[in-house]
DNA sequence: GCTTGACCTGAAGTTAGCTTGAGGTTGCAT
DNA sequence: ATGCAACCTCAAGCTAACTTCAGGTCAAGC
């Protein structure tokens, strides 16, 4: 029961429905954590395809790994969390859907006004107040509603 | 009148907010289009402000360029929209975020379900079922709710 | 005991969406 | 006529989140 508990990276990789090489990789960023075999190989707990699951969920959500890290922190490392501790966490989830939600909201009810007004014109526009972008970015690609 | 319509990259950069550099890297990708003058600089149309900041807000919405380019194919490319032709495409715009309001509803749903029965389960839980991922990706950044 | 598929590491490549830098030219104001 | 900011091009760099490749090792079944 705690030998078979652990399984190797292929397994992991098939339960969840990602690619090997992208679990090697959640392990580098610390995303997860695996002990090793005597010949070197990985092996990851059971309850990990339900940590990397989420993870999964988040990042439809358009979280960044980074704060998809932030998140599973507050998950026990190398045990296997209680549904308690799942709960606590998808409801943190679950406040960031919402917060994305009312972004959206707020966004197309601008959107409206523009299209009543037929104006999508500059310095008036609600929608793209060049004040709500500066100070925008940088390089790499551009992330959904900040 | 006509003359005093176009506009250097400086001045479109300051109105929209956007980069010069990131200007130039759109004309690139056939977002916008300029004339040159005797010296090999760019002039705008003044209504080059507009389009960028549809740009803008469709990127915010979590469109890629290559969508932006599809919806602005719409619009007439070197003479000044009409403000018919700023409606048709910004309703099909308040299509998008319907669409993304109605995707993030149906999540926190299943959320919902999941943190109910405290499973966050696979298998058995609608949220990350695996069927619904497969065949994913490739290389490159994740994008949000596809 | 041998084969074969799963696994290992490390370096380099990929996509999106830009920015930065080097080295040079333009054009408006004085 | 001269100065200086704004403009030009082209190549290379950057971030995120991975994949792909090369060259080797492990382990489970026959």
């Amino acid at each position: 029961m705690n030998r078979n508990d652990l399984i190797p990276i292929g397994t992991l990789a098939r339960r969840t429905g990602l690619a090997v090489s992208a679990i090697r990789y959640y392990e580098e960023r610390g995303l997860v954590r695996s002990v090793r075999t005597g010949g070197n190989q990985r092996r990851f707990l059971r309850s990990d395809i339900r940590r990397l699951s989420f993870v999964l969920i988040a990042q439809k959500l358009g979280l960044g790994l980074a704060e998809i890290e932030q998140a599973l922190a507050t998950l026990p490392q190398g045990r296997t969390p209680t549904v308690l501790d799942w709960q606590k966490i998808s409801r943190a989830l679950r406040g960031e859907i919402d917060h994305r939600i009312q972004l959206l909201t707020r966004t197309r009810h601008k959107l409206d006004e523009c299209i009543g007004c037929g104006c999508l014109s500059l310095d008036r526009c609600a929608l793209y107040n060049k004040e709500d972008r500066a100070g925008a970015a940088g390089p790499g690609p551009r992330f959904v509603l900040d």
